[in-house]
RNA sequence: GCCCCCGUAGCUCAAUGGAUAGAGCACCGGACUUCUAAUCCGACGGUUCCGCGUUCGAAUCGCGGCGGGGGCGCCA
């Protein structure tokens, strides 16, 4: 926000040290630093420019010597506009700025740009980010959750960064635990499915469970159960045979079961506001997947031992590694059908080819990793220059106290359940609080702070963490939560309602309060912010930012009055530094996928 | 055996190689006749796992340990 500023303090430092005939510092940059009541930039460049003379001279004491330099350097620093004065602290160059000017810049800057405020200048790169997808045919937990709200975030955030975004969604419908709950499907409960979208899928992910049981082996069987489990399980690989041969009967099964989940999953991701661009199917890479295993072992990439063994890529071998780090990744089994990894080559070909993606993001968990790591690199040796932006984002697992979350066993603890929690904590709270807010517009704020604080609870780990799930930690509603962020908002959204239209830019020349000082400070870091975020694929720190940002809000909000301030310049600026803030709020707060209520 | 991630306050977690390592929760003590107290203020709390190294400067980078988690050719 002070680029030109800064720019023309660094030339001035610059010119001094060459008329000091001292040497150039390695790097140069600017800390935006909050000085007491006083915003400023520092920098540590005179303890580089000592560093360097020590090199030569061993008497130099360099703390000592970069403050003397940063004292020396001080003239070349007078009359550079927008700066009130130069310092030297401790070796570290300090610039403090005039603080009306820079008040005003920035509300000035966010309530001109309003909505777009922070935005990324627009990119001339497509980027993909692949996240929600689920196994049909399961329950719909909290550990898929994450993976939605997470990438969702994660695409919002690089659209609004500037790139060209398109969000996928890649569900597994096919494979053996698919067919496996066909089966009993069809054996046990054709017929009794339930009304209701969220019922009926749940209900199928019930039955997923209990197939599984009675295809896995028990502790103690007894002859006759073993016998019925491998009966059980030739049953389900005849029916996976019918399957792939194209059985119309077992085709129609599949595909009705199959919707029942997809409209669950449709569901869901229209409750969390995620627009999905692009489907890709599992079962619809297969053939293509097959064809792509062939044109590697033509081009010598892959080696072919089938019948007596698999076709494998020897990664570390072609790389010439000479330690064990990608391994060999197999790419058809010995019979000629396709895995996990041969499908997403198929995948990767696909969004390079017909969608013309620059940037490859995959949202998938953690445990995936050296599956990524190889396909990336399979698709390096088979010449995608694409490969090397090619993301694996991957997230530590949602386990339970007791241990972690099995679809299997059937100690799953359900997206759908966890927010019907989280909404009648939230309601039985307004109720108390606010007992004026009633009907379908309590009902749309329970969603907004039920929903929210889920979400939030979700990004404000780092994605590389485990997130041990406690029902009532991640509904707590007080400090660092959702609630509290959007509880701001709407503190600044009642104020600003309060008055007929926003006052005109004012000047901000009257002795600004700490905290105001602190707002205006956060909120101007915002852009830098989200440039981070989105270059890291980070969305933690906008779930950190938006926390603080908050936090300074409240203080604000407690600390001076608004709208019965003492004169009334001091007013209009004070509504200024709320619209602005409210802005900087609302913005945050969508690209977290989390919406702010009017009232609460 | 090899690869990846993590180790920071009692707990959960932050911290582009910079200044006195910060929040929330919990616990203790305060503030509602107010622009909505889902808020605020105060107190308590640290050998940043250990060692060596690089650097003017290390929670951060490198090497070696220790501890935890995950992964390692025909599951996804």
């Amino acid at each position: 926000m002070f680029r030109q500023e800064l720019h023309q303090a660094t030339e001035a430092i610059h010119n001094g040290l060459k008329r000091l005939n001292l040497p150039e510092p390695k790097t140069f940059d600017w800390l935006p630093t909050p000085f007491e009541g006083d915003w400023g930039y520092g920098t540590a460049a005179c303890f580089q420019v000592a560093a360097v003379e020590a090199k030569t001279d061993q008497n130099i004491k360099v703390p000592q010597r970069a403050h003397e330099i940063a004292n020396l350097l001080l003239d070349d620093l007078q009359n550079i506009e927008g700066f009130n004065r130069a310092e030297a602290v401790k070796g570290y160059l300090n610039l403090h700025i005039n603080t009306s000017v820079y008040a005003q810049r920035v509300t000035d800057s966010v309530i001109n740009a309003g909505q777009d405020f922070g935005r990324g200048a627009k990119k001339d790169e497509r980027v993909m980010v692949e996240y929600a997808q689920p196994n049909t045919h399961h329950s719909f937990h909290i550990g898929h959750a994450r993976n939605a709200i997470l990438g969702e975030a994660l695409a919002r955030l690089v659209e609004f960064a500037g790139f060209d975004t398109i969000r996928a969604s890649y569900p597994g419908d096919i494979g053996l635990g698919v067919i496996t709950c066909m089966w009993a499907y069809e054996k046990f409960h054709e017929g009794q499915e339930p009304e209701g979208i969220h019922e009926r899928g749940q209900w199928l992910g019930n039955i997923y469970t209990e197939a599984t049981t009675l295809v896995t082996p028990k502790e103690d069987e007894t002859e006759n159960e073993a016998q019925q489990r491998l009966q059980n399980d030739a049953e389900r690989r005849a029916l996976y045979k019918k399957w792939d041969e194209g059985d119309p009967h077992v085709r129609e099964l599949w595909h009705k079961t199959r919707q029942w989940s997809l409209d669950e999953l449709a569901d869901i991701l229209r409750i969390l506001d995620i627009n999905i661009d692009v489907y890709f199917f599992e079962s619809e890479v297969d053939e293509p997947a097959k064809q792509i295993a062939e044109e590697l072992i033509q081009l010598g990439i892959a080696e072919d031992e089938r019948p007596d063994g698999p076709v494998f890529v020897k990664i570390d071998e072609k790389l010439h590694l000479n330690k064990e780090k990608y391994r060999t990744a197999v790419i058809l089994r010995s019979d000629g059908t396709t895995l996990y990894s041969t499908k997403d080559l198929a995948l990767a070909k696909d969004k390079f080819e017909d969608y013309h993606v620059d940037r490859s993001v995959y949202v998938v968990d953690v445990r995936q990793s050296l599956h990524f790591q190889q396909v990336f690199k399979i698709l390096e040796l088979w010449g995608f220059p694409q490969a090397e932006k090619c993301f694996h984002l991957a997230y530590g697992f949602v386990t339970l106290p007791e241990g972690a979350m099995s679809a299997r066993k059937g100690n799953v603890i359900l997206f759908m359940d966890v927010l019907a929690e989280a909404e009648g904590r939230v309601r039985a709270i307004i109720e108390e609080k606010n007992p004026n807010l009633t009907g379908e517009q309590r009902e749309t704020v329970v969603r907004q702070i039920g929903l929210g604080a889920l979400t939030y609870g979700m990004l404000s780990v780092d994605n590389n963490r485990d997130i041990v799930f406690d029902l009532d930690e991640a509904l707590s509603f007080d400090g660092q939560s959702a609630p509290y962020i959007q509880n701001a908002y709407v503190r600044a959204n009642s104020i600003l309602r309060k008055v007929e239209e926003l006052p005109e830019s004012t000047s901000f020349d009257y002795e600004l309060d700490p905290t105001e000082i602190e707002l205006i400070d956060v909120i101007s870091r915002f852009p830098t912010v989200l440039q981070k975020a989105a270059e890291n694929y980070k969305p933690l720190l906008i779930a950190a930012y938006a926390f603080e940002l908050a936090k300074a809000f409240h203080h604000f909000y407690h600390a001076v009055r608004v709208l019965q301030a003492d004169v009334e310049r001091e007013i209009n600026a004070r509504l200024r530094i709320t619209a602005a803030a409210r802005e900087t709020i609302a913005i945050a707060l969508k690209l977290l996928g989390i919406e702010a209520p009017d009232a609460m």
